[in-house]
RNA sequence: GGCCGGAUGGUCUAGCUUGGUAUGGCCCCUGGUUUGGGACCAGGAGAUCCCGUGUUCAAAUCACGGUCCGGCCA
């Protein structure tokens, strides 16, 4: 093998990250970023059928809660966009505006839609008119836009990205609370158990939150090196919104009311970004069973004289599998201007979860060899054991994957009673937990003083049950209130 | 915002100092031989050398302006 005819990752993932990344999305045919407006990037077939399915998935979690779709316009008037105070104030550096149509230059400007708030609401007000309507829970699947300065990166960070938002309208503010918890459960469904990313939620601090919202909840990414990144938010909007857009109902006093607003908004292409990093390897991408293409590529190994005969029974074995495995895409490779040891590069490269492959050798002992795309082991597998090996194989795949990257949460985090403390653990590459005056807008002096002296950001407080507590902010020295987690962010 | 680099077939790249027919690998195509971990031989195709202006007999190469990309600093 020669270095530089190497079609697959010529770089270990663990050296460098970055360069990994970007050879894999190339190599494996993911993305092309040679489209020619920044930020905007082509997703090729293979990254695009996973994406498919990883919206499949997340659409039909969210419909069993009791959410149904909606299709909604794009384009949103600047006027809507205007309503909400610190909405306008948080997105309008991230508008993309249609000011022309044609050569005529609009009445209005249009936004590109950052977030669909602002585009539904002022509808909800208009379908929402009773307590009978409530809780009121819909979901949009699309794309939105945000003109992001700096660095922009294939299903990363993008100016154009794809994510589901569901906005939900409920009687109570108990019940929008409710509807949050409901919203992180969902994620940790999606997330950890189908896409295999270990994930912690935070309530992130006042200075860090969604603009408009009353609370934001999201989700922090375990990633192996230590640092995390934000995925998923769910956030609790109160009335901030349904007073500006009127999102009201008549309750069974006969009492006009304003509504109590949720926001969801997982980030598919994000997740996926999340997704592929974290499980793809030196040879390339893993994936796991359900999202991968094809599940299984059958490689037929011949010689001239034993071409048609190993083809025969390789097309024989990929109908059989085909008949009995109904959770399976099968592939033959029986391309003959390509070597077997190419084969096995570019499916390893690609994602497949199983390969078969089977020659005269296999043919005489009634055999095939099936080889592991986590582990990379070679076993063989008698004819009639096929089946069961296969059934098994796919229904474990998934959860080995789960086992491999699980991170437990705790084993990441060291507690720091100083700026310095924190300083050593985030340069060990773990999460500090620490002491804090506030996580309201009067403790971002001592949040500035962390991201300077650390460079890592406070991500807020655990969403779920805290068992730590301080005296002091590790900061100011201040009584603390809470307490928070420091971590670097990608 | 400041400073510094870079831009050449699909991709990576040589050439630029000292102006004169643009180099090579990979990918791709054709024919043949191959096939249990990245095969080989022969042939082929593919480039407004980022854009504009200037200097010149002659510009990928020099000068000036612009665009885009990357890096570092604030």
């Amino acid at each position: 093998m020669s270095k530089e005819k190497m079609k697959g990752i010529s770089v270990k993932k663990s050296e460098d990250f970055s360069r990994w990344y970007t050879e894999l999305i190339q190599k494996a045919e993911l993305a092309d970023i040679r489209y020619n407006i920044k930020g905007l990037v082509p997703y090729r077939a293979w990254a695009s059928v996973s994406i498919k399915r990883m919206y499949d998935k997340y659409e039909k979690c969210l419909e069993k809660k009791g959410h149904l779709p909606l299709i909604m316009p794009t384009l949103i008037p600047e006027r809507n966009f205007l309503l909400e105070a610190d909405h306008v104030e948080g997105f309008s550096p991230q508008v993309f505006w249609v000011t022309h149509g044609g050569e005529k230059k609009l009445e209005e400007r249009l936004a590109l839609r950052p977030t669909s708030e602002t585009a539904l609401y002022q509808m909800y007000s208009l379908w929402i008119r009773s307590y009978n309507d409530l809780p009121f829970k819909r979901y949009v699947s699309g794309q939105v836009f945000r003109f992001e300065g700096g660095d922009t990166r294939a299903f990363f960070r993008a100016r154009e990205f794809h994510w589901i938002e569901s906005h939900d309208v409920f009687a109570t503010e108990e019940e929008a609370r409710q509807q949050v918890i409901e919203d992180m459960e969902t994620t940790y469904e999606m997330l950890q158990d189908e896409f295999a990313i270990p994930i912690i939620f935070f309530q992130r601090p006042e200075w860090d939150k969604f603009a408009g919202a009353v609370h934001t909840y999201a989700a922090d990414a375990l990633m192996d090196s230590g640092r995390v990144l934000q995925l998923p938010s769910t956030h609790l909007l109160g009335q901030n919104f349904s007073k500006p857009f009127n999102v009201t109902f008549m309750d069974k006093n006969n009492e006009e009311k304003y509504g109590y607003i949720t926001c969801y908004g997982p980030a598919i292409s994000r997740i996926y970004g999340a997704m592929i990093s974290l499980l793809g390897d030196d040879q390339g991408l893993v994936l796991p069973w359900d999202l991968a293409p094809i599940q299984i590529v059958i490689i037929p190994i011949y010689r001239a004289d034993t071409k048609e005969l190993v083809l025969e029974k390789a097309r024989e074995l990929t109908h059989l599998i085909d008949d009995l495995i109904d959770n399976a895409y099968i592939k033959l490779d029986d391309r003959d201007y390509v070597s077997p040891g190419e084969k096995f590069n570019e499916w390893e490269l690609k994602g497949v979860p199983l390969r078969i492959e089977i020659g005269p050798k296999d043919i005489e002992n009634n055999q095939i060899v099936a080889v592991n795309r986590i582990s990379g082991e070679k076993i063989r597998v008698k004819q009639d054991e096929l089946n069961n090996y296969i059934e098994t194989y796919s229904e474990n795949f998934t959860k080995l994957l789960k086992e491999k990257y699980s991170i437990q949460f705790e084993s990441q985090v060291e507690i720091a009673n100083t700026v310095e403390e924190v300083k050593k653990i985030i340069g060990e590459n773990k999460i500090a937990c620490t002491g804090f005056c506030s996580i309201d807008l009067d403790g971002e002096p001592c949040a500035e003083i962390i991201e300077k002296e650390v460079k890592a950001q406070v991500r807020g407080k655990r969403a779920d049950a805290e068992t730590h507590k301080f005296e002091k902010c590790v900061v100011c020295g201040n009584p603390a209130h809470e307490t928070v987690y420091v971590a670097r962010s990608y």
